[in-house]
DNA sequence: TAGATTGTTAATCGATTAACAATC
DNA sequence: TAGATTGTTAATCGATTAACAATC
């Protein structure tokens, strides 16, 4: 048995549940706005389609307390979702290639919280460079360098063609960067303390066609 | 034991080997285009980092059979993946919400595949209706239900705002689709025969970010 | 033939589900 | 008090990893 120095504060969540998490949140935040004071586990999994048991086992990881026969209060468990996603954290980020999927992020987070903050975005595109999406000015891509020292930010979004992706991706690395959202097809390879979430659409539509063919015996 | 009247031509993978076939996919291409013919699991395992055990194991959903000694055939392999995943039918969609992200969408399968080919877009915005992102025209919303009877569309790609959600969705499986790759945040509540592949952006945040704090101790 | 790789079967690991005691 | 819900522990289910025989 091992102290590992500091105490943890929460526990450790398996992936299938974190990516539950937010959804969650989501569907707390619109049952606070209708003035709900208590929810319980069987209600979320009504709505959510979801086994209540694992609700309960979900949110146990926020280190929230329910109570029996009441639920747990919305307010504090919105809060503890939150806390517990690093979400009310401002997590400045970098943004480089504002073409049409990234031009889409920097638009979507002025009406929608992304759970980051796209401070900046930079392109190598004259066309694009000077102009401003959303509320983001986009930059001279070299621009990059000079501003990593300034501001301390950890998370870069990455949104170029595949066959410059490797290379941002060790250019963002060097800036300080210490997490990439990965938007393009290009598989990194980067130092192994850097985490690369790849956030790839074919994905998606694979288990999407998959399940539509299935569904079709 | 039963018999299920139809021949399953390939089996039934896990959703978290269907997740990792369009990595396999993208990197297999890639090294097509570099002339190689036979590519082995271990190989493929040490660019993609991961196990070569699961590598074999990932690939035989596809019932391709690969040499021992020498590997797979390269083309082969596109093919077969190609053809398990849908790839290589044309996966006509709608998409619904010509905003931000949906161009991203509609302007995005110009220049890179997306496993669907989104063949028209609608929106209730008079100023974006009549104009053409990439090589679609976004069109009346109403128009939806006309055109729906004439191309058999199976697949909606929903990018609305998120209080319409709900509302658009419904509409969608009147007008006959059977799938709908959800972006927004919101929960559909739809019947049990229709497929929602929820691609929430929060989610991918949520494990980035997690993974972050983790590594920062 | 020798050695590398496939492919299958078994063992392990981890997540989900079920059961049940605690409690409000 | 009775009943509903939490929260924990155990059982099940499924995916990953390991072991090894088959084979080119």
């Amino acid at each position: 048995m091992s102290f590992s120095g500091k105490l943890r504060k929460h526990k450790n969540a398996p992936e299938p549940t974190l990516r539950r998490l937010p959804v969650y949140l989501y569907f707390l935040e619109k049952v606070r706005e209708e003035g709900t004071i208590n929810i319980s586990a069987p209600v979320i999994g009504k709505n959510l389609k979801c086994d209540p048991t694992q609700v309960v086992k979900d949110l146990s990881v926020t280190g929230i307390k329910g109570k029996p026969r009441v639920g747990y209060n919305t307010y504090e468990l919105i809060h503890a979702l939150e806390e517990y996603l690093g979400f009310n954290r401002t997590n400045e980020a970098f943004l480089v290639g504002a073409g049409n999927l990234g031009s889409a992020l920097l638009a979507y987070q002025d009406n929608q919280s992304l759970g980051i903050k796209l401070i900046a975005a930079f392109d190598v595109d004259t066309e694009i460079i000077g102009t401003s999406i959303g509320s983001i000015h986009v930059l001279e891509y070299n621009k990059m360098f000079h501003l990593a020292n300034r501001l301390n930010v950890e998370i870069g979004v990455l949104t170029t063609p595949n066959h410059v992706a490797q290379k941002v991706a060790e250019d963002m690395v060097n800036c300080g960067i210490k997490a990439i959202w990965n938007f393009t097809s290009a598989i990194l390879d980067l130092p192994d303390n850097i985490i690369v979430q790849n956030t790839s659409l074919s994905t998606s539509v694979a288990v999407l066609l998959r399940r539509l063919n299935d569904s079709e015996k």
